[in-house]
RNA sequence: GGUCUCAUCGUCUAACGGUUAGGACACCAGGUUUUCAUCCUGGCAAUCGGGGUUCGAUUCCCCGUGAGAUCACCA
């Protein structure tokens, strides 16, 4: 088989959601287990509905999940360039192939008049075929007017490496636009065009297109071109379930979860579980693995839905594999405002107690504030406790007294204040729940922190003191 | 409405026609000297319905039903 080359070839028309970028992610990895290439192109043919900065944001969200292209915009090729916009003399060229084989003709009609027909049609119940207006003696084209194909309607039947076997009749075929009266090719026409100038093996690309691929197949036949492998992928649904992820239905931008904290490899990982399996029990891959194991004849026919959920738990998973270095190196934006005071060493210590409770990295701030500041005295922590609550202030105040007595001769490393702690359980009668929630609340303000002798060890003996001397001041 | 496609726990999914239908997320309960989290143990929970074919159907066929996609000078 020729070289494998895969393309992403998205519209400059917003952000990427996670079902766009699942598209990529396959075709990326169809290329890198080939040891191919995989190339971005950017099909901006609609002027109308291009939204400034989305190519650039585009770009940004494949770089930041790792997905690099061998060839882009803005990574030069022998096939480019690679935005359609750009490539107007080609489709032209195409163009006249077809009009000089009597494959297309200039299309005499205005948009209201084929508006028309499409109402008639509507309204006699029947599906509407432009073809059954094609018109006998179609006028010299001269750009003005758009360009149509003029089809040869049978039935097909062709192979998807997702989809299996399809097929359809020759009533689905039509004489649709491959140039604009703009000047601008359609979708249907560059992109069949583009890959094959580009030498593309493989197709993949979602649902939305596998009702036009016998159109798409009819073209193939006209220009004498064979067609790539085609792969077509289910919808991604959105959580409710009820229709296909939509930028329209809140679907997040994919680089708002980078924004917040998840790992690139959790993302790709997680995409890529989302209809595709190894066949094995594993929940997890690494992208080496994605890449070897990877295959789009084990991609699901049917929609999945996106569970965030679940995305979590793959995220948390991936945090939890990290060293502390790693782990440092990827929460550097992520910080409280408080840490700066900090070095990496105090940092890498806090990571260590908080590395198992991540989620993703913008819980960050809540989950160790108090290590980097004093939070104010927060009451309803001993009033909403459950064993406190039922305690004389006199008796708190005593309690905290012990504690601090017993720790102001601590060397405060973690065995120390663990066997100071658990002695203090014996000399003050009371049970873990009362006593090291009330030190673990005194010292950390906070509604859960990691453990209490760990959690001190990091502080300090100046800060834990400290605070727990606040607490008593303020009963 | 026409055309195409799909259909296993709430969710992601596994099961060359023969399994007590498996795993994971979520949830619930218990354990790991406080909390949150991790980890461990256990629990709840599915083959859309109806017909065939077969000794035997989650699996193959047909009909329903449901869902999705598409019917643009959008991609």
């Amino acid at each position: 088989m020729d070289k494998v080359r895969t393309r992403f070839a998205p519209s400059p028309t917003g952000f990427l959601h996670v079902g766009g970028i699942r598209t990529a992610l396959f075709a990326w990895l169809v290329a890198r287990q080939a040891n191919g290439k995989f190339i971005l192109r950017l099909e901006d043919t609609d002027q109308k509905r291009e939204v400034a900065g989305s190519a650039e944001h585009l770009i940004k969200s494949l770089r930041s999940l790792g997905l690099d292209y061998d060839e882009g915009p803005d990574k030069a090729g022998e096939y480019g360039p690679y935005r359609q916009s750009e490539r107007l003399d080609i489709y032209q060229k195409w163009a006249q192939k077809l009009i000089e084989q009597g494959r297309a003709y200039a299309d005499p009609y205005s948009p209201e008049e084929v508006q028309a027909f499409r109402e008639k049609a509507q309204k006699a119940k029947q599906p509407f075929l432009y073809r059954n207006h094609r018109p006998d003696n179609p006028p010299q084209w001269d750009g003005s007017q758009p360009l149509r194909f003029k089809s040869d309607p049978k039935p097909y039947q062709w192979h998807d490496e997702v989809m299996g076997d399809l097929s359809t009749g020759p009533e689905v075929i039509d004489d649709f636009i491959l140039i604009k009266s703009d000047g601008f090719p359609t979708y249907n026409f560059a992109h069949v065009v583009d890959d094959a100038e580009m030498q593309i093996t493989h197709i993949i690309r979602g649902q939305e297109f596998i009702a036009s691929m016998p159109n798409y197949l009819n073209l193939y036949e006209a220009l004498d071109i064979s067609h790539p492998i085609f792969a077509t992928m289910p919808h991604i649904l959105n959580e409710q379930g009820n229709k296909k992820l939509s930028k329209r239905d809140g679907a997040k931008d994919i680089l708002d979860y980078i924004k917040e904290g998840y790992l690139p490899e959790a993302l790709r990982s997680f995409i890529a579980t989302l209809g595709w399996n190894d066949g094995t029990e594993q929940e997890v891959f690494s992208t080496d693995e994605l890449i070897s194991k990877f295959s789009l004849q084990r991609v699901g026919k049917s929609g999945a839905h996106f569970d965030e959920r679940r995305l979590n738990w793959v995220n948390g998973y991936f945090i939890r594999q990290k060293s502390i270095d790693e782990l440092l190196a990827n929460v550097d934006s992520f910080w409280p405002k408080a840490s700066s005071n900090y070095d990496d060493k105090y940092k890498k210590q806090v990571l260590g107690l908080v590395q198992e409770r991540l989620k993703y990295f913008s819980e960050l701030p809540e989950l160790t504030s108090f290590f980097f500041a004093d939070l104010p005295i927060n009451p309803t922590l001993i009033s909403g406790h459950k064993q406190l609550k039922k305690l004389e202030v006199t008796e708190v105040k005593q309690l905290l007294e012990t504690v601090e007595q017993s720790l102001s001769e601590s060397d405060f490393t973690t065995q120390d204040l663990t066997d100071r702690l658990n002695d203090l359980l014996l000399s003050t009668e009371t049970k873990p729940a009362v006593l090291f929630s009330l030190v673990r609340i005194a010292t950390t303000q906070a509604p859960a922190s990691p453990g209490l002798a760990e959690t001190m060890n990091v502080l300090g003996k100046e800060t834990s003191l400290r605070r727990i001397q606040t607490q008593i001041t303020h009963l």
